[in-house]
DNA sequence: CACCTAGTACTTTTT
DNA sequence: GTACTAGGTG
């Protein structure tokens, strides 16, 4: 990967003294012309010769957005004569950023280099440490992520001895404070208006965050783009410098920009209005994250004399996979109308897959992997069109879902790599060593102090952590001048009260290695601090004495330091600031590699802006995707459409859908997604269509065609009894609720008690199954979470309240065996039918052979799933 | 007082 | 699967 640039540094003497291309003759011109336009069509042409004032770029899925970036860049300076350091173009990610000047270099050479291209965050990030203290903002400022932002919260729900749940969740505050900061709200106007109780607890906790923040010399995510603003506004002789340095602005993924950037931009453009913006409103999935699709919708309001080109030849995908993206986002009411279509004809129908459960699911998917890539592993040298490893992804809604899918991949040998989750340098022990660079640059920085008390266990806990902090306190309303760092020297020498001996001997070793770094930044290279930070850690002693896993997290500092060998060239300082900002900014996305040849999981966010030739997008289940937090909320509901959209026009050959009628844990099952209904049928091809799950009601929930038919038909979603597609069957809440106060009442009846584990899982039952249950199994398990209230269950049964009381069981039971049959033998298959004395009817699910006997997993038309001894119950196989 | 272990509750999306 | 917590141990 290139060299990290900095995109705001002024070109060198030497740079500014090369000619630019306003000499051309006129033949050289034509030819300048003609290799970058012909490659474009019409309307890719008029966006990129449209080069004054404001250019709105209604670019389509697919239809050439980045290229028409790139090739409008070259066209201002090969054909324009502006030079490139008058340009700058904001990407959404890093990665983006990368690959624009990679694909620009290909284009112009080496002055690719000289263009300033970033994300808002890094941009702004550059601009403040360069110029902030025209604002009051302290040099060595810490960048602060989401985990460092968790820890100031629950430092003070610890002084207020508040729980870091429910109400008072580090993560929730954090959102609403985040929300208010995005909407321009001051903590003190976020007191203003506070209203409710929680409102007024949230803002009280802003205002002390904010506090907070400045003393440790923090800025988080939101404080970037705030504070990177407020330098344009309030330093107006630093604003004119930019808006004089940057001649001609490009915004990509404009549809995702929030209120902050747009007004960012905006005084950027002040001077001489040349700013193009791209973007697309149906790809529009970031406003809980303060996107305001209105940016987008409303840029002709905003810019009178803007031209607008709308994009609508998509180059990616083939007919097929437009009319079904097209399908579904045509469903969303506020959008602006518009149609895409490519030359691609045709191409294969769409498969959908029913499966049972997730692992079901995700054995369908690899089995599909590994039919297309069969030609490419030399197994089926007469398969059609094989696809490359790195030519497949699979996406979900949810990071959790990635596991079901891994396993599956695993245990086939599919080569895969997975985008998000937990990134590397969110790893603890890259975490754990950034940390002491941080201490090391800013001596404000507390979290990363007690980050360091831990990495690794030094005899330093919570007390001393706690009484270190509250030392602090005065020190810092005494004088400004006073950092932690300082306060902890003083402990180190024993002079804090409170502070123990032993406490205080370990604080004084640290500080003594913290010293001796101190000494050692002037006079080496970031890759050698780092190595003197892993030995006088302890770091490297820690991981090399834990075995396997520590050698894993060692190899991970390894790769750390091969990372920070990339800024050798520069001074410790500005490498340490790079460094850090690299780690605190690296996205998600900027993890993938297309080229390797690997199967990629990635989330339907993460996703956008990339393409695959053959896509699958799993987990389409009501609850799922959409998710459960939009069922009740139209703009929800057309945010998971875009997204939907957004998944669906990652493909470019074949796509395939899937669901999972059983979800995980006890918030029932899911029914097909209303967004497989809203997909011409003509497009699809049901995989399972032999399979009841296909069909009409089935034991398990509704089939595809019957949930199909119900959306169709009008159902309600939003009012009466539930969801159409809603499962029939086993699972529904309710009926299980019901169906325990009938066994109950039973066994109270037969006296026949007995208390099974709250797990589900009974020890050693004398008998085929309860008969009955104890008084104690009324007793709730736990409550229902906030997350999972929503007014309507995944099932579309109704969910109760959060904190009401869940009770055992909900989920399948396991009868554990006690006799023996012939061991090792099954005797059941998956897909038997079966008959049980008291459930009835069912379908075996799984079996498993136990040391004694077989577990049986069966899934009865109305008593749910239950796994049975096969020695104990008696079961009867049909047909 | 620090640290380890076992058990429990919790999972939208991310710069 | 992980992040937190309680309770035991050194």
């Amino acid at each position: 990967m290139n060299l990290p640039l900095d995109p705001t540094d002024d070109p060198s003497p030497a740079q500014r003294a090369a000619p630019t291309q306003n000499t051309l003759g006129e033949s050289a011109r034509t030819a300048v012309e003609e290799r970058i336009l012909a490659p474009l069509n019409e309307a890719q042409r008029r966006a990129v010769t449209t080069t004054a004032g404001p250019l709105l770029v209604l670019a389509g899925a697919g239809s050439g957005k980045t290229r028409v970036i790139t090739h409008r860049i070259a066209w201002l300076i090969q054909h324009e004569g502006v030079a490139p350091w008058k340009i700058l173009a904001v990407t959404f990610t890093n990665k983006a950023a990368a690959e624009m000047r990679d694909r620009l270099h290909e284009m112009i050479g080496e002055s690719a280099r000289d263009v300033a291209m970033g994300t808002f965050h890094s941009l702004c990030a550059r601009m403040l440490r360069r110029d902030g203290e025209a604002i009051g903002l302290p040099k060595g400022f810490t960048i602060y992520d989401a985990d460092d932002q968790a820890r100031v919260i629950k430092g003070f729900l610890k002084e207020d001895d508040l729980p870091a749940t429910g109400e008072t969740k580090p993560s929730l505050i954090l959102g609403a404070i985040s929300r208010a900061k995005n909407d321009g709200l001051t903590a003190e106007q976020m007191e203003d208006r506070a209203i409710t109780h929680h409102e007024r607890l949230v803002a009280r906790f802003a205002r002390r965050y904010a506090a907070e923040l400045k003393r440790l010399d923090a800025l988080d995510f939101d404080d970037l783009l705030l504070e990177g603003l407020r330098l344009l506004q309030e330093a107006p002789a630093v604003a004119d410098r930019y808006r004089a340095k940057w001649e001609y602005l490009h915004v990509d993924e404009y549809q995702d920009t929030n209120r902050i950037q747009y007004n960012w931009v905006r005084e950027l453009a002040a001077k001489h209005g040349n700013l193009c913006v791209v973007g697309d409103d149906d790809q529009s999935i970031y406003s809980w994250r303060g996107a305001d699709i209105r940016n987008i919708l409303d840029f002709e309001r905003d810019w009178p004399t803007a031209e607008v080109v709308p994009l609508e030849q998509n180059y990616r995908s083939t007919q097929t996979i437009l009319d079904a993206a097209h399908g579904v986002v045509s469903n969303n009411q506020g959008r602006k109308k518009k149609k895409l279509w490519t030359e691609l004809e045709g191409g294969d129908q769409i498969t959908v897959y029913g499966a049972f459960d997730p692992e079901d699911e995700a054995a369908w998917i690899v089995r599909r992997i590994e039919e297309a890539s069969a030609a490419v592993t030399g197994r089926r040298a007469d398969a059609p069109e094989p696809v490359s490893l790195n030519g497949i992804a699979i996406l979900y809604r949810t990071n959790a879902q990635s596991r079901a899918i891994e396993v599956a991949l695993k245990s086939a040998g599919v080569a895969y790599q997975i985008i998000g989750g937990i990134r590397f340098y969110e790893r603890r022990e890259v975490k754990d060593a950034v940390a002491w660079l941080r201490a090391l640059r800013n001596p404000r920085d507390r979290i990363a102090f007690e980050r360091i008390y831990d990495a690794p266990p030094r005899g330093i806990g919570e007390k001393t952590i706690r009484r270190l902090a509250a030392a602090a306190q005065p020190a810092y309303a005494a004088t400004e001048a006073i950092t932690y760092e300082q306060v902890l020297y003083s402990a180190g020498r024993g002079e804090v009260a409170g502070i123990t001996p032993r406490a205080s001997n370990a604080l004084g070793s640290l500080v003594d290695s913290i010293q001796r770094l101190r000494d050692l930044m002037s006079s080496v290279t970031l890759g050698e601090l780092l190595d003197s930070v892993f030995r006088e850690s302890g770091l490297r002693a820690f991981y090399a004495s834990e075995g396997p896993e520590g050698e894993e997290r060692w190899a991970n500092l390894l790769e750390l330091r091969g990372d920070a060998e990339r800024y050798k060239d520069l001074s410790t300082i500005d490498a340490l600031d790079q460094f850090l900002e690299f780690t605190a900014l690296q996205s998600d996305q900027d993890g993938f590699d297309a080229d390797v040849e690997r199967v990629t999981l990635i989330t339907l966010h993460a996703a956008k802006g990339l393409e695959w030739s053959m896509v699958f997008i799993s987990g389409l289940t009501e609850g799922l995707f959409p998710h459960s937090r939009a069922l009740d909320d139209q703009e929800q509901m057309e945010e998971e459409r875009r997204l939907c959209y957004v998944g669906i026009t990652r493909a470019k050959r074949r796509l395939s859908l899937s669901y999972a009628l059983r979800r995980g844990w006890g918030d029932g099952d899911g029914a097909p997604s209303r967004f497989l209904a809203e997909i011409p049928e003509e497009l699809l091809d049901v995989a399972n269509d032999d399979d009841p799950r296909a069909d009409g009601e089935t034991r398990f929930g509704r089939g595809f065609r019957s949930a199909r038919a119900g959306f169709a038909g009008g159902e309600s979603w939003r009012e009466g009894s539930g969801t159409p597609g809603a499962p029939s069957g086993a699972f529904r809440p309710g009926r299980d609720l019901e169906a325990r106060r009938r066994a109950y009442s039973a066994g109270a009846r037969s006296g026949s008690l007995r208390v099974p584990d709250t797990d589900g899982i009974d020890e050693a039952p004398d008998d085929d199954e309860f008969i009955g249950e104890a008084p104690e199994l009324m007793q709730p398990v736990g409550r229902i979470p906030p997350w999972a209230a929503t007014g309507r269950g995944a099932a579309g049964a109704p969910t109760q309240a959060p904190g009401t009381p869940i009770l055992p069981p909900l989920r399948p039971r396991t009868v554990a065996p006690t006799r023996a049959r012939i061991p090792g033998e099954r005797y059941f298959r998956d897909g038997d039918r079966v008959l049980h004395a008291t459930f009835g009817e069912g379908i075996v699910v799984t079996s498993k052979l136990t040391r004694h006997d077989e577990e049986v997993t069966i899934a009865f038309a109305g008593s749910g799933v239950k796994t049975l001894a096969a020695s104990i119950a008696n079961l009867e196989v049909q047909g």
